[in-house]
DNA sequence: TCCAATTATGGACTGAGTCAATAATTGGTT
DNA sequence: AACCAATTATTGACTCAGTCCATAATTGGA
């Protein structure tokens, strides 16, 4: 199955085993996050606006902060911008440009996660390896 | 030359080198996060303030920024924390607990940036490629 | 159909950081 | 040594992203 192109339905029993109730709000919101990838809240605020008509700011960062945590969605957070969600949750990474803040998914050439083994993990459990590859995209190259 | 460790003459030397004016002001913003690597801006602040009596929360900013840009210092912006600073601008990384927001250097394996490639660079000049770590610390395993 | 638990709404509020006008410093020049 | 243009610091208002909280509405199981 193409986990980019989840269903409505598999968002819903995705909610659903999560523990979480399925709302409209909530469907939407991943609608959105699917539709324009990388937006931020705002961006995500509007494009479901457009959806339902009316949702309240707060629906939204609710809607997004919970799908986060259950893994449904990811937050992406670059220095500088502020968070920025994708319906991607495979373990990739991302390519930023230091002029347009322009954002675009790398595949991992490992697969799982953590797909980076720090030289000492000085006790800590690690989980996860965060890569963002810094550089200057195509067009503004010019 | 121990990198980590640069005499209040070589910072001088530093910012004169970059085109920055020398003040009283940007030594002690150097010290501060030169003694407390990792603190965020306010932090830095308070330091300062114990140091030279008065300087200007935008004072701070200004010199934490300017030094950033020449390299003089280095910016790390973990997502969920605001931006924090340390002396240390040679090619390592960070691993970060996700409970008790900690954050500890980890020594880079190869050395100079980038120290990755991606799998596709799609176009960009990469010149960076920025790992986090996230885990649990030892501390926080109890 | 009903009801407890979950979720949404609306509005105030916080924290981190920037903007912009004025005052003070810096460091090269006579 | 004094001067002066450019850089830097101060002050206070302001923006932006996000959270808190009390109330109202919705969800989904009994």
């Amino acid at each position: 199955m193409d986990k980019s192109h989840q269903s409505q339905s598999d968002v819903s029993a995705a909610l659903k085993s999560a523990g979480m109730q399925v709302t409209a709000q909530r469907l939407a919101v991943y609608r959105a996050v699917q539709t324009s990838p990388h937006a931020m809240a705002d961006e995500i605020c509007q494009t479901v606006r457009e959806d339902l008509g009316v949702i309240s700011r707060q629906a939204v960062y609710d809607a997004l902060n919970t799908m986060s945590e259950n893994g449904l969605i990811r937050r992406i957070q670059p220095a500088g911008s502020p968070a920025r969600y994708e319906h991607r949750v495979d373990n990739h990474h991302h390519l930023a440009c230091r002029k347009c803040e322009s954002l675009i998914d790398i595949d991992c050439a490992v697969g799982e996660a953590p797909c980076l083994t720090a030289k000492s993990d000085h006790g800590y459990l690690i989980d996860e390896a965060e890569v963002i590859y810094w550089g200057i995209c195509p067009a503004c190259q010019q």
